[in-house]
DNA sequence: AGCATAAATGAATGGATATTCATTTGATAT
DNA sequence: ATATCAAATGAATATCCATTCATTTATGCT
């Protein structure tokens, strides 16, 4: 078994386990059981429990950037963009469910290190949202008057709390792909009839 | 003194330990010297630390809703009516910051009875914007394809991140007025161009 | 096989702190 | 002034759990 299995069966563990507990509530041998190993091998791979925490940020994140890039570069429409920005953030609730909820709830908390990390790695991916628009802009399909970081704060905090609602209320009222189309639809036209 | 300035009192200071280091890491002795008291009289006003972070949600969600519903009803046109609010819980943040802190970071942590009370007297207060948009629908104001329950969690999401941002990074890039403005300008007008 | 090194174990430790409760202090009435 | 009751105190308790480390087990090399 090579080193960077356990290192992720742990990561894994520690994703399901905050998950379901939170942080602060879920316990180094809760995660070591659901890793299948002793409490002490954990420390073999992280520092301290808070490591997990921020080692679990920086690297499934990460992954997401990669992933929503990968999707956007396939269009050239700035709205289709935006379109599939929304898209990938909600489905990633469906499908990483755990992963989902541990952003959502601790990605919240206070602590310096956390704070640190919303500025740093967290903000690269919702920084996907603003370089849209700035291009839209360029291309003048997107109005200039509007500044893209207010945009991206409020395209982004409407998916985020759509996500919120999943989350707690697992029954699916609106389905991914509606969902996604709504809040693209709003932000691109407005909510004002006629 | 009567007992409801201990107890508020108790709860002031909970909101402002609560605010700067989170419930976990909050101690009950930290609040009990805030609040000038000692340790052992918090609890002949609250059962245990958590029921203090309930019944704090549960009075000042309290205030909130009534002082919003209060501002909202001096207007007749939705598309105010949105501004209003807007302006109003981007105006808590700066003006209440602390609170604004605590319900940001806990309201997301997972608990059942956290999670149950998102579900209740939270909800009431996100309502608010559901009904406006129903009413505009109604009014012919507001497109009437577009479902309130979406448009009430956008909308929401995006005056918290934006909420975030500040209490995050308290330098303001954007002035109160200038976000609900351009908030509720994105969501009535779009973004396209044209 | 036998040695050496690395990885893994999990019981024991130590520190933290929510909660209790025996005691003190303050208020009210007679 | 004294008795009675309520309110407040804060040191002591009990529990919980992250972290450590002496010991065991696995791996690789000659």
């Amino acid at each position: 078994m090579k080193k960077s299995d356990k290192h992720q069966k742990i990561l894994n563990a520690a994703i399901k386990v905050f998950g379901q507990k939170g942080f602060f509530n879920a316990r180094i041998s809760d995660i070591a059981k659901e890793a299948d190993v002793a409490d002490g091998t954990i420390y073999l791979y992280f520092n301290n429990k808070y490591d997990i925490l921020l080692t679990l940020f920086e690297e499934e994140i990460g992954k997401l950037i990669t992933e929503i890039r990968a999707a956007i570069s396939q269009k050239s429409d700035q709205r289709e963009m935006l379109y599939i920005f929304a898209l990938h953030h909600l489905r990633l609730v469906i499908e990483k469910k755990e992963l989902a909820e541990v952003l959502q709830m601790e990605l919240r908390q206070s602590g310096e290190s956390i704070k640190e990390y919303r500025r740093t790695k967290f903000a690269d991916y919702v920084n996907i949202i603003s370089e849209i628009i700035r291009t839209g802009q360029e291309n003048n399909i997107i109005r200039r008057d509007l500044k893209p970081g207010i945009i991206k704060r409020a395209f982004f905090g409407a998916l985020d709390e759509m996500s919120r609602l999943w989350i707690l209320n697992p029954s699916h009222k609106y389905t991914v792909e509606e969902s996604a189309e709504a809040i693209s639809d709003i932000f691109l036209n407005g909510i004002v009839a006629d």
